[in-house]
RNA sequence: GGCCUCAUCGUCUAACGGUUAGGACAGCAGGUUCUCAUCCUGCAAAUCGGGGUUCGAUUCCCCGUGGGGCUGCCA
């Protein structure tokens, strides 16, 4: 199956835009068939110079690549595929091809209304209650007079000629069969004044050319879906599937906006979100497998995601089980792999980190406690530079360490691991060397614990005392507690 | 206003017309623990309202109500 997403570019990637991106890469994916990148700038005020590849850069991030159409290489964004060009603002020729057929075929008029004029008809209807519509002044236009003002320079655009009298009806793949009276529709401009087409007519014919077997789409397009209908037949052309997904809601239930939290996926990536943990998220919001089963690989996904499961009614985006998904696949990373992640991020701001061989070992230590990926830094700050340790810290009053008894603590701390030989220096020896200690003295294990991790690390919270100092090595484990005493 | 559309815990959702209406997030209460996390156990929490159809409606139909979308020479 032949699927496409179709952004325009006037800014970044949104996250619902992410999700219907996921839904029709998974259905392209699952049939072996091409996932098709197609760029709908036709609105030239709109449009946002940069934003293509910042879109086409949040989708590689995904993991959502494109099989045909525009893409990203070397930094450069190119088109690739037979079905070409796929960006619409280079297929104006085929645009205005297909409005003089349907001019010729009489689906289509000439008008010449101003804005103006437009808008007071509006405004009038709306005081009138009545549903604001255009009024057909242009359509009984004379066709010499037609020529005549076309000649003379005057700008019109070219608007589609509703049937009102008849009904509307098709069968979404996800919402089922859907009803429209003829009587309610607008004549829709198809090709605008400047020449560049609108949506309605840009979809259409792009989505014929390029074979496109299922057009998925926000649910806001539902109310303009019988134009399109009408469009196909009106051209000839076998109407392709549609599928209309529900909205992304803010918490108050409003589509989702800017206003009211992150939209943009370049937001959510510079938030450290995986991009495993983001897709995971939207795919389950909408659509569920039928079993409880929450966590997903994007394989999984493929194999198991079908339309049939997207929910009808709108879902409201909660950052808060987002951010769940989030550490379960921080949890769910290898070591290795975790590593990786973090590793370029640390050593932005500990450059020797990038070199340094124990840094999985390290990694490993804060990946249960790590939620997003920057944090990464700040986490493991005291691997590599000396801790600033305070007093204060080192005292605690829950785990009963007082000014008193510190220095007692720190000897016996100091003792009891220098007296481990450097070859043995891992984290079971030095668990066992101080339980004996814990055993033979009248230390608690916080009494013991506490102050050891706090010099070590200089944070009142942290990896583990034992874990942190197998991995910081003997020499500065021993270094760090003389520097306290 | 008109048209389209939607409706199960606070949120995401499950449930051949027959279930004590299930799971997950968040919340709350415990447990594990040297801190913070992780992890484990438990608790609380929903079928929008009214009619119908049926032996029996969360489920099917109708009417309300409420929400959302569209109503641009935007997409």
């Amino acid at each position: 199956m032949r699927t496409r997403f179709p952004p325009s570019p006037t800014g970044f990637l949104h996250v619902g835009g992410l999700r219907t991106a996921l839904y029709s890469w998974l259905l392209a994916k699952k049939s072996g068939d091409h996932f098709i990148l197609r760029i709908e700038d036709t609105d030239q005020e709109r449009s946002v110079p940069g934003a293509v590849e910042s879109i086409v850069r949040s989708l590689a991030w995904a993991g959502l690549h494109a099989d045909e159409g525009v893409m990203l290489e070397s930094d450069h964004i190119v088109q690739r595929g037979s079905k070409g060009p796929y960006i619409q603002s280079e297929r104006l020729p085929l645009y205005k091809k297909y409005a003089d057929e349907l001019l010729k075929s009489g689906h289509a008029y000439h008008c010449f209304c101003t804005s103006k004029r437009l808008e007071q008809m509006r405004e009038e209807q709306m005081k009138a209650k009545k549903a604001p519509m255009y009024d057909r002044l242009c359509l009984s236009l004379p066709e010499d007079e037609v020529k005549r003002r076309i000649k003379a320079g005057e700008p019109y655009v070219l608007r589609m000629k509703i049937p009102r009298e008849e009904v509307i009806t098709f069968d979404d793949d996800i919402r089922g069969p859907l009803a429209f009276q003829g009587s309610v529709i607008d004549d829709q401009i198809l090709l605008k004044s400047d020449g560049f087409p609108t949506y309605h007519l840009a979809h259409v014919v792009d989505d014929h050319l390029m074979d496109i077997d299922l057009v998925m789409r926000g649910e806001e397009w539902l109310s303009s879906l019988p134009k399109h209908l009408l469009l196909f037949q009106y051209l000839g052309w076998k109407t392709p599937r549609y599928a209309h997904v529900p909205l992304l809601l803010n918490k108050d239930k409003t589509k989702l906006s800017k206003r009211q939290g992150s939209v943009a996926v370049e937001e959510y990536i510079a938030k450290g979100y995986l991009p495993e943990a983001l897709l995971n998220f939207l795919a389950l919001l909408g659509w569920n497998p039928g079993t409880t089963q929450e966590i997903f690989t994007l394989e999984e996904l493929k194999d198991q995601f079908s339309l049939e499961r997207v929910q009808n009614a709108g879902a409201i985006f909660d950052v808060e089980k987002l951010d769940w998904f989030q550490g379960q696949w921080i949890r769910r990373l290898s070591p290795e792999e975790f590593a990786a992640r973090i590793q370029p991020i640390v050593a932005g701001k500990f450059p020797s980190a990038k070199s340094d061989p124990g840094f999985t070992e390290k990694a490993t230590l804060i990946q249960d406690r790590l939620t997003f990926l920057p944090e990464a830094a700040d986490m493991l700050s005291f691997f590599y530079e000396e801790p600033d340790v305070g007093k204060d810290l080192l005292v605690s009053e829950k785990q009963k360490v007082t000014t008193e008894l510190l220095p007692t603590i720190l000897k016996h701390l100091t003792d009891t691991l220098d007296a481990i030989p450097g070859k043995d220096w891992s984290m079971t020896t030095i668990q066992t060397k101080l339980d004996q200690l814990l055993v033979s003295g009248s230390l608690k294990k916080g009494q013991l614990l506490w102050p050891l991790r706090v010099a070590l690390t200089g944070k009142p919270y942290s990896p583990g005392a034992y874990e942190t100092a197998a991995a910081l090595g003997k020499t500065k484990t021993l270094e760090r507690l003389r520097r306290v005493l």
